[in-house]
DNA sequence: ACGATAGGTAGGCAATTCCCTACACGTCAA
DNA sequence: TTGACGTGTAGGGAATTGCCTACCTATCGT
């Protein structure tokens, strides 16, 4: 915890949607589409979807390009790279599983396994 | 969006908060250990931290395990697999900037590369 | 049984989230 | 230039978050 983490937080918070983790799936899947192509696939007004592209946008990952009174948006992953850096230290912890490494973890009392 | 994402929902809301990374990080590296030993870390009250470990735990990503008086913490690795798992399809998308397959991407406009 | 210790729960409060309706702004077509 | 269109912003309201101060429960040592 460095700096605040501040960047993370709005990454992380900004995933926590279903609405914007499709908003990114629309833009990875389909390309780059105007507000209008994205709202036909949600059942909200205008205005809340133009505020979840607020908080992806202030989160990095999407960019806006105008094109006459239309807004194309388009995925940025840069911020997904980042969260897959995050996620590295970690991964050991599910590769354990799969390769019998388990003595990496401090003596862990594998009675309670659930 | 099959289900809803709401374990999902609950994954990345829970990774959203620098405390909750932080708790997780600890038991990564410290390994598996008590609320106490944790606390340390953080100056916020006791209560306040509870209620983190409750997210966590119902985000599943830590575990408590019951000895004595104490409840010790440990890592829960698997939604973190989940989250990576997630990121896959994405990837192509930061990858594209180093290997340089841009056009699998349906027309990009490459005249704002930022 | 008693008090201390470890940790969770209750309830309060300010700030944030996520939806809404109304409206403002820039652009295009006539 | 007048209007319709594409989007964003303002402001409101219910729910949630993240902190706090009590307080409750369970276990341990004596």
């Amino acid at each position: 915890m460095t700096t605040t983490g501040a960047r993370e937080d709005r990454v992380f918070a900004a995933l926590a949607n279903a609405t914007r983790r499709e908003v990114l799936r629309l833009l990875r899947d389909e390309g780059p589409q105007a507000v209008q192509a994205l709202a036909e696939h949600f059942d909200m007004r205008r205005p809340s979807l133009s505020e979840h592209l607020k908080v992806l946008r202030e989160a990095g990952l999407v960019s806006e390009q105008r094109a006459g009174r239309q807004r194309i948006y388009r995925l940025e992953a840069e911020p997904l790279a980042e969260v897959q850096d995050w996620l590295h230290p970690y991964e050991r912890f599910w590769r354990r599983r799969l390769k019998g490494l388990g003595d990496l973890l401090d003596r862990m009392p594998d009675d309670e396994v659930t």
